[in-house]
DNA sequence: GTGGTCTAGACCACT
DNA sequence: GTGGTCTAGACCACA
């Protein structure tokens, strides 16, 4: 289900969050699924239940599912209206990559070229 | 020089990171110039010092200036050509981005215009 | 019965809690009242049972409901005295929340009036 | 500095968030000044390292805290214009404390009393 | 069973 | 020395 790079940069816990975040953009996870709970997904990915718990929190804070103690950890609500703030805010975190990719000297040209390509990319899975 | 935002949801590092890089990009600051010290800066912004010397460091992990102990802190090199990986590492970051942008439920060609936007007009200070 | 606002940064579940304590403080449900099951609130709002059911268990642990399993959840009976514990718990939360209203700046009396205005309001549908 | 109660409902990184956001607003913390390190407070209050950490980071996810990598963990500077947005969180929070007690059956005028005590109170400390 | 918290260690990268 | 991460256990309240 998630593929965990030990020799990665990223954390165990980071590449969870965002192995997550992933299943859940590409449609494999649904509003309301139940995740796999803390230690069942510890041992799926034998890696301590402490490190998973960390990975779910950070997801349950940044909205993408919650938990409920006895119950497990579900899937929150796609929204169904845009947020713009959440929206403005991914936008700053972009404009900063890009504001580094020209700063590496990358041409305008280029970056817009592959950006949209990103875009239309990820846009026909939906 | 940079202008502060108390009000602003950043916190001051992150402004004062960021004023750094747009006087950077903008051609302000060039490669080599000295910086601000830490004390200088935290005067001249009425900051405290560890806040700048905490601007200073992400500045110094994100490649853009180089502290040299005794010496001070001073504008890194503009890259000639630019890192294939660091590119994608960048490439990556922004494509989670756009995952979240087209969860969320806005539009491919939306998002498309916005970051088409956001090139042009970061790259027009160079 | 209770309207949500997809858009809002508060989650869902946080939405429905909060919109029952208003139907019962405003009188729309008193005590005794049956409230719809969860697979049934979850159809009205299209909303994933789930998220009904971490709302009715919020709303059991601050005491405004109570589950009867196999009969559904009913409207707890309004305490006929008030517990001065329970008082003091609550106080003790909004003078946390009354010093940081201070520190991040706002004079007294306005603390003071926003507050008194709070409670009229809030008073009122009683 | 802290004082911790092991009987308290209240989780031991929880009473320590609170105990130094209070030495903070009560101004014994002052901005830029050094908290004790990790391992330093792990000591001080015989509490595991983790538990403080865990603290710190909640502390500096809320902002009151920064911590550096290597040098350790610093109080943030406090905003010097009141953040609109912040203060509507806190009354919003407040609210919902004023609710609980008008639904446990204090009158209005009590809660006002009460409260407008408590804003003298902590506003005399500053 | 579930998550929530805590302890007692360990190793890493960085100053 | 500093924080950051991870492991391997433990106990609790709740359902």
């Amino acid at each position: 289900m998630i593929q965990l790079d030990l020799k990665s940069r990223k954390s165990i816990y980071e590449q969870i969050v965002d192995g997550f975040k992933e299943l859940v953009t590409s449609g494999v996870l649904k509003s309301g699924d139940k995740m796999p709970s803390v230690r069942e997904l510890s041992k799926m990915l034998t890696v301590n239940p402490n490190t998973i718990q960390k990975a779910y929190r950070k997801l349950e804070e940044d909205g993408w599912v919650y938990m409920v103690s006895g119950l497990g950890c579900f899937v929150s609500d796609k929204p169904q209206a845009p947020d713009p703030a959440r929206a403005q805010e991914i936008y700053a975190e972009i404009g900063e990559g890009i504001r580094q990719l020209l700063y590496i000297g990358l041409p305008k040209e280029t970056i817009i070229k592959e950006i949209t390509d990103l875009v239309n990319e990820r846009g026909n899975r939906e």
